[in-house]
DNA sequence: TCGACTTTTGTAATCGATTACATCTTGAGA
DNA sequence: TCTCAAGATGTAATCGATTACAAAAGTCGA
């Protein structure tokens, strides 16, 4: 109705608001900032200049003058990626608590991608980084640590220990698995594998390998998959499975995707899941609760883990880290449901005959 | 094992270039944005410079001069849900071409979340804003159009014509699942609803409702169960469906997570999907395709959504808008796969009998 | 009322780039 | 060789805030 256009906020400087109210820029500055430091009479001189201006500050000339941006980088692999998505979540949670921004870095699977997110970095855009990927992202002449950041590392094992890490137990989880299922009698096992050049798939294969060992098997006695962390990993897997004579009972999958990938394509087949084979997922995404048969998996802490690194990368940049921070490692839990059961006796007997 | 530290970047300014290379500031800065306007040889001796001394320039100081941020601000209602995440995916490609970095606002169905993105905006720390939601954020005393700055909206209807619309045909395309469950010899429907106060929702159910309409029937031969865009909306809608007498046999949800929960919820029930009740989702998320049955379901274009709506936005940044980009409306696809079926004709006489 | 001390406010430098304008070079043509 | 326009480079203002330091105002006891 009105024919009074709002002032577009951006015409309005502090230099407006310091005459407005008949003080200098350095007292609205206070006002704003460190309210105690000015009397009462003139703080109310200046805010009410405020709110009749609308003024506010150009975070921008801030940033320069205060040399800092109050932004943090976070790069990770892949955004469609549940996991992902999921971790940051809990990055947001506690970083909006601290009145800090995310700028995303998605490389989604790229590595050609992380060089922008170098430069990022570089040209001081962001106060802080968290890493979501299994190495230190460069962009051909650099890495991400020449910017001086300070650079929290999740869900890897990068070797620089100049940089904190805030990890899963990935390792401990996939030897457990195994440990689960040789509980339930499985004698032969198949492992789905994540993305080979990720570190996280890197623990949980050794996890898994060192599982294997401490049940007394050995390289014999499974069959690993190559792949990367999507439900087509899963499918091929299983194609690879439907083809064997001497089919494995227990399958491991790097991530639940997989995993339920594998079961979709097996089923289509008429395999029983478990009767015919067992299958035990890792990440415990929410659909996991969903397929047919619901999935048995290992459920990561992702909220906490993005919360806990947000935490530790504001603690870096306040210069206030504990050395118990320094590096800490998350649980994950076990979540028993219906895609692992024992091994039919008779039928794997049966299985085991074909072979030998 | 070096002991010569790399300089931190920080520390490299570009007056200390223009001393290496011997010649003033302004020509620095010139070779590195208008490279044709100085000399070879003085190019060359900057270049060096640059190179030896690892300079980067500082982007806020550029951005506090030219008043250009080169961000722009995501607002979405949640990270987690695959259908935002898939948007983000294309917005993330074409921003990434135009130079531009996405800072995002997640809200994670909190609309108290939201101020804190107004005042983003307000304090320009970005140079446009796309809205993943169904209403125009606020911050108690503004909302976001007050910054004046380019504003994109996309998945919802919001009542501006100020604002540029990049949308997919929900209504459309609602309408168009109704006409299949009818032809398929549905006479009974079920409605699964969103979040009630999302405009995507609302489109969603007036599609539905034409449907109806355009099908000869009225409000009585349908239930509307409400909820969000979540499992557990589903599965509540089932339990709902599983106590009723007079069952519908067509099931229209507005979302796939319901339409999952949903279907996993009645077949534990020993009810046949499609055989007892068919069920068709909304989305075309990946998981979908693994369900069992497979969803039936129609597919959001979801990437192409992103990379246009960002396109509109770079063109109202770059002030070079022509009136068809003003509003665009993609077409979704139906995916016909295992959880729509014709329904069975006894069955479906004596449920009818039994209400009679 | 005066002086010493504390509190409040103002002046101007500063953060690190870009760019309008001024000045100096260069080279073509006379 | 000289002139003059075009081209290259330099000087200094500018973006919009914060903050060190200086100056002014207020407080309080003698």
């Amino acid at each position: 109705m009105s024919r009074k256009r709002w002032r577009s906020v951006k015409d309005i400087r502090i230099a407006d608001v310091a005459r407005l109210a008949g003080v200098s820029t350095a007292t609205v500055s206070r006002v704003l900032s460190e309210p105690g430091k000015v009397r009462q009479k003139t703080h109310d001189l200046v805010m009410e200049a405020v709110r009749r201006s609308g003024y506010i500050p150009n975070s921008t000339a801030q940033k320069l003058r205060t040399r800092r941006t109050m932004n943090v980088l976070v790069v990770a692999p892949r955004l469609t990626n549940p996991v992902f998505a999921e971790i940051l979540r809990g990055v947001d949670d506690e970083l909006t608590q601290s009145g800090y921004g995310i700028i995303i870095g998605n490389l989604d699977n790229r590595r050609e991608r992380e060089a922008r997110y170098v430069d990022l970095a570089l040209s001081r855009q962001v106060d802080g980084v968290l890493l979501l990927t299994g190495y230190i992202p460069e962009n051909g002449s650099r890495d991400m640590r020449e910017s001086g950041l300070p650079i929290v590392a999740m869900c890897a094992a990068i070797d620089d220990d100049k940089i904190p890490k805030v990890v899963v137990q990935d390792r401990e989880a996939a030897q457990k698995a195994v440990e689960y299922l040789t509980q339930l009698g499985h004698r032969r096992f198949g492992y789905i594998s994540g993305t080979a050049s990720s570190i996280i798939e890197h623990e949980r294969f050794r996890g898994f390998l060192e599982g294997i060992a401490a049940a007394g098997f050995s390289r014999d006695d499974f069959v690993r998959w190559e792949g990367s962390f999507v439900f087509s990993t899963g499918v091929a897997a299983a194609e690879s499975f439907l083809k064997m004579k001497d089919r494995p009972t227990g399958i491991f999958a790097a991530c639940d995707e997989s995993a339920i990938g594998f079961i979709k394509r097996v089923r289509r087949e008429r395999i029983r899941v478990p009767q015919d084979v067992s299958v035990i997922g890792f990440d415990g995404i929410e659909f996991a609760d969903y397929t047919e048969p619901t999935l048995t998996t290992f459920r990561q802490p992702l909220h906490e883990l993005g919360r806990v690194g947000a935490d530790v990368l504001m603690k870096l940049i306040r210069k206030d880290m504990k050395p118990e921070d320094w590096n800490v490692r998350l649980p994950l839990t076990l979540l028993e449901r219906e895609t692992t059961g024992p091994v039919l006796h008779k039928d794997y007997k049966s299985l085991r005959r074909s072979t030998i």
